[in-house]
DNA sequence: GCTTAGCATTGACCTAAATCAAGGAGCCCG
DNA sequence: CGGGCTCCTTGATTTAGGTCAATGCTAAGC
């Protein structure tokens, strides 16, 4: 893993482990997924400036990174593992509106508040920026913000994308264009999109997209009865008809 | 109405109506949205600048602004009228992902291409700017993208809110969260909450919360059987139990 | 004042997905 | 190696909301 030399700070808790910069070389430098992050614009000495605010957290699968309405101290970008963002209602009923991959950012609230719930899917790292510090840096570097801005814009268009899915498709187009989206996901990072690995439960997968874990399970049953998709050990889904599934995702 | 001066633009077709500033003082001046607008945070010099780049649209209700996957030439500020954004399926399923009121800004678009269609509902009238001028001031005033990324936090708040309604919330839930969203939306512009103006159609609000026509239409029927509220001519609904209409749209 | 056209409403019926209820499969731990 | 987890799958049944089909209501045009 890219930042093992932080894993003598990993304690086997839910509670995050944090642990900041000692003297030494910035990890930043060898970061593998800056391109993807908010430090992507930055050259080597002011990403140095970004270092000096920035610190670590690992988190087990199954940990809470923050929960809807505490006080949105820090910012996040995920660096690698899988993390899930949710809302709930009174009675429990509960919508996840994203699963971050690394390179993912996270945190991002106008108003004082987190506006949701971050938990960890899989074991995660992060790096975590105080939000003070990182808007004071951002008037000293107006491409952190135009890139903030961007990837905002990014999620604006997918949280669009994913209203069209809520409010408009079927259980079956919802799986499928879920199981696209992890691929497309995946790929842009380098990694395998078929068969392509599906970390999160049945239940998370359902929350996401306003369905049952039943009617989740059914789904993947009937695409694979179909040959659609093959379901491998390991939480891993071979794409096996990618034509046929996404005229079925863009609802052909 | 503010930008009467410009109606002698206006022409009768469902085109849109574009005209330029003359020399003269500028209309930006006497706006009386601005705080809300990418505007506000300007100075007057800064103000005039913007003004400069700045062109007039009015809109019939019902006229098209622009389709998805036109190139994304503007952005544009409301300054009156009610306009929705959408996106289609192919077989023609429609998602309306918001309605737009005077102050909201639309055309964000990271990609070179819009990601969903704008359509006036209510006659409109609108600020365009063009993108690349657009982005060449905002690296002269920071803060307008300070703004801009102010309005896309906020917006992505509450499109994460809205995937909550779209997931897990029922009908009846649906048709609260959705009156009193347009009620504090009311409220903040200095117009009358209660009774609230609701000028889209059925198919629209059903559009746009994930239901049909029917079901949009029993449920007010339902909703105003039990003197929750009160529906007026001319679109107008009293929100008659609004303590009551709170605890329904939030799920208790 | 009649006709046409576009919403909005209401009723009867249907169906996709939810709910309720067992089982099964993998995994950890003693 | 067996008991107790948790998660996944499958089956039977229910139901919220969709679909289909009239009927009303308002406004515009002649």
């Amino acid at each position: 893993m890219d930042l093992a030399v932080f894993d003598i700070n990993h304690v086997s808790s839910l509670a995050p482990a944090v642990s900041r910069e000692e003297a030494g070389p910035s990890p930043c430098s060898a970061c593998k997924i800056r391109n993807l992050t908010i430090c992507a614009p930055l050259n080597d000495a002011e990403q140095a400036q970004m270092a000096a605010i920035v610190s670590h957290v690992e988190l087990e699968g199954g940990a809470p990174l923050f929960d809807e309405g505490e006080p949105a101290d820090h910012v996040y970008n995920v660096t690698s593992g899988t993390l899930k963002v949710y809302k709930l209602l009174p009675d429990g009923r509960r919508q996840v509106t994203g699963f971050l991959l690394a390179g993912d950012f996270l945190g991002l609230a106008n108003e004082d508040d987190y506006a949701y719930s971050a938990e960890a899917v899989t074991h995660c790292s992060l790096c975590r920026f105080p939000r003070r510090k990182l808007e004071i840096l951002m008037q000293r570097f107006p491409k952190v913000e135009q890139r903030l801005l961007s990837i905002a814009s990014n999620e604006l268009a997918a949280a669009q994308e994913q209203m069209l899915l809520l409010g408009r498709k079927t259980a079956r187009e919802k799986i499928a264009s879920f199981l696209l989206l992890l691929a497309n996901r995946a790929r842009q990072r380098g990694m395998s999109d078929s068969p392509v690995s599906v970390p999160m439960s049945r239940t998370d997968i359902g929350d996401f997209l306003g369905l049952t874990t039943e009617t989740v399970s059914r789904t993947f049953t009937q695409l694979k009865q179909g040959n659609l998709i093959r379901l491998l050990p390991n939480g891993l889904v071979e794409l096996s008809a990618r034509e046929d599934l996404e005229d079925i995702a863009g609802g052909f």
